[in-house]
Formats: structure tokens, C-alpha cells, sequence
DNA sequence: ACCTGAAGCATAGCGTCGTTATGCTTCAGG
DNA sequence: CCTGAAGCATAACGACGCTATGCTTCAGGT
């Protein structure tokens, strides 16, 4: 029979794996260009580390974007589910939100070609907590039977990618995202099915969990 | 007295710029690299062109994203106003969508650093198209006055953008853009003071210009 | 206890990238 | 006719991603 478990190498490998994409982040903090030698130049590992570890430079950015990733699913648990389901979905959205601002490179960096990842499945629990706080919105009766939990996740999705886009590409400053982020959720559970008043209170709630 | 004005050389000079532009966009809706020597070799010229015509890559970079812009205002200056300004607004949208799916590369290249722009203001034209649409249809009532034409633009802006991106970056198919997009739309005029039923009719006629 | 073979890594080098220095050609203005 | 600046071709430079090569290390079999 084949072994089909890899043996552990002498120096635990997933350690450099960590290492390097944490060196990558913080170059991408820096705002620093993310070259290959430049990756290596702090960990003392040589250029070869790259390719044993992630098969080149397409493969470094593919668990970066994983990391980016983690750091998101990291952020999104923190919101800790209430009474107040449409409260949650505008909690979940400022989390998101202040995610991509805290690290507005690694959340550009994670678009840049999100549809190929490690791990989809990463990216799918996700987009899932936004999905269950719509379910559970609808369940309550504060969306209409007809209205599509996926769907209401997906455009709030959307939209805040969108928005965030534009904040961290300069083209809107920061005050503009807090004054239409809460707008456009507003708009979309109300649509979906929300009394108007009730959702306003409940967003506004939601989205000062951001600070 | 010194002469301001530079006289014009044997060849025009703006026909080169022209030439490399639009050999860059060529080379962007192939996905093709966009490589400094692939951009001269189509058109006979030496690399030494991109330098006295625009200082070099970043500088045709620029031109790049301002020849994507001007194609978006091109194509928005194609929709023609009607009675219906809501119509209009969702036709807009549909005419920005389509311009970005006709030229995804050349769409995402505007965006890498659309804050840094050759002529700032053909981005605030186009941008207007959008608020004038917002300002007829609070005019007509079809907006409370306390409405904002501006901050409406804006939402319809990044929301169009968040769900294009996520078309482009290959996350969410084509048909859930169709599907998702007039949605979005809806809630947004909706929470702008449109009366519901009447305003799914007019952004369900103004979105299907798109085809 | 020795041998074997694979994994991890350092070194050196390759081709290509953006960029620049240099010199030739061309042509308007005096 | 002379002068000087603009446009362009050539060649070269440093930095990039990547790879070939050989050394070191150590688990597993005999």
C-alpha cells in the first residue's frame, strides 16, 4: 500500500507557509511592492522558499487572498447574533466594512481573482452567517415570505463591495460610506419587506457596533 | 516674448498617443499582458515612444483609464432622456453595466486608480448624466424633496459597481447581475420616495434597453 | 548500524520587465 | 545656410519571476 500520508519535514513546513504570507500582508500594509526577494529579505529563507512551499508567486497570492479571507470569516464571527435579526444583518455589514478598511490592500488584493481559492468553501460559510440572518429575518416576519434569503444576501454583498471599493480606491472618502452604507441596507430590507421605521432604528443600531 | 505654444511636429503626435491607447486596449480585452514592448510591437514604433508620449507606463496608464472613461461617457450619452425619468435612471444603469461588460479588462484597469485622472471632469459629466436623471425625477414628484439627487447618484454608482466587479472577477454568473441589478434599483428609487409598483415598471422598461 | 532516497534549501544564472543614456535624423526659425 | 530642439532607434542597466543544480538533513528499510 502507498503511503499517502507526507511524512513531517524536520522543520514543521506549515510554519514558513505562515511566515511568508504574513511577511506578504505586511508588505501589502506598507503599501511596499510584494516581490519575491523582498519576501524572503526579512525571514532569512532564500527565493526557493516561495516555490517549495506555494509552487511560485501565483501561489503565494492564492493563500493570500485565503488569509484576507480567514481574516474576514475572523471578523464577521465576532458578531455575536441577537433578537434583532435585521439588526444583525446591519452589524454584519459594518463588520465587513471595517474589515476591508482596516486592510484596504488585503481586501483588494482578495478581488483580484476571488473566484480561484484554496478554500471556497471558506468563502461560502461566510457569505453563509449573512444568508442565516436573513433566514432568520424571515422567519420573524420582518421579510415577506416571497422575499429570497440568498438573494438579499447577495445584494447586500454587492453593494457593500461596492462601496467599500470606492472608499479605499479614493474615489469617495470615508464619510461617504457611513453616510450611504446605512441608506442602501435601509433601502434593501425594506424592500424585502421590512416596516420602514422599525428597519431604520434597527439598521442604525446595527451599524453603530462600527464606531 | 518666449513661444508658449509648441509647434506641431512632422508627425502628429497625438496620432501615436492615439495608436498606443488603443493598442493597450487591444492588448487588455485579449488578456494579453500589457507589457511595455508587446504595446510598441504591433505599431512600429520603439519602445521610446511610450516615454516621449506619456513619460512612460504609469503615464499610459492614465491614458488607458481616461480612454475607458470616455468610452462609459460615450455610451451613457447614447441613452436619450425620456418622460419618465426613473426610466431614465434605470436605463443608465443598464448602459453603464453594458459598457462594462463589453470591455471587462479595460473596466477593472479605470478603477485600479480612477482617483488619479488626466481630466478629472470627464468623470464629473458623466457623473452628472446620473444626478441630472435624479433631479428631473424629484422635480416631477417622483422623489420626496428630501431626497437627495447627489446621494442617490452615488448609491446607484456603487452599487452598480459592486455587483459589475463581482460579475467581472467571475464570483457571481451574468444572470444573477440581471437578475439582482433591477432589484437593487427598485429598492433604491423606492427608499427615494417612488411609489412601488409604478417604479418596478419604469426600471423594469429602462433596464430591458440593455437587450 | 548502515544505506537509501526524498524533501528543504542556497547559489547562480536565464529571460523579460520598465527605464534611461546616447546619438542620429528631421525640420521650423533666424 | 546654420542652429537647435523634438522624435525616435539602439543598446544597456537593474530588478523582476523563475529554474537548474548540488548540498544537507533525516525518516524508513534491511
Amino acid at each position: 500500500m502507498v503511503c499517502i500520508i507526507r511524512r513531517v519535514p524536520r522543520t514543521a513546513s506549515a510554519a514558513v507557509r505562515l511566515v511568508l504570507v504574513e511577511r506578504a500582508a505586511q508588505l501589502l500594509a506598507r503599501r511596499d511592492p510584494v516581490t519575491l526577494r523582498a519576501l524572503v529579505d526579512g525571514t532569512g529563507a532564500s527565493t526557493m522558499a516561495v516555490y517549495t512551499h506555494f509552487g511560485g508567486m501565483p501561489g503565494l497570492w492564492r493563500a493570500v487572498r485565503q488569509e484576507g479571507l480567514t481574516r474576514l470569516a475572523a471578523r464577521l464571527d465576532r458578531v455575536r447574533p441577537t433578537a434583532d435579526p435585521v439588526r444583525d444583518l446591519a452589524a454584519l455589514g459594518a463588520a465587513y466594512v471595517d474589515n476591508a478598511l482596516a486592510n484596504p490592500a488585503l481586501y483588494r488584493t482578495m478581488y483580484d481573482a476571488v473566484a480561484e481559492l484554496d478554500d471556497p468553501r471558506a468563502a461560502a460559510g461566510a457569505f453563509g452567517v449573512l444568508v442565516a440572518a436573513a433566514v432568520r429575518a424571515r422567519e420573524q416576519g420582518r421579510f415577506t415570505d416571497s422575499a429570497d434569503p440568498e438573494a438579499v444576501a447577495t445584494q447586500m454583498w454587492a453593494t457593500g463591495h461596492g462601496l467599500t471599493m470606492l472608499v479605499i480606491t479614493g474615489v469617495l472618502p470615508r464619510e461617504a460610506l457611513m453616510a450611504h452604507a446605512p441608506a442602501v441596507l435601509t433601502a434593501l430590507f425594506v424592500a424585502a419587506g421590512d416596516d420602514g421605521e422599525r428597519c431604520r432604528r434597527s439598521v442604525q443600531v446595527g451599524w453603530s457596533t462600527l464606531g
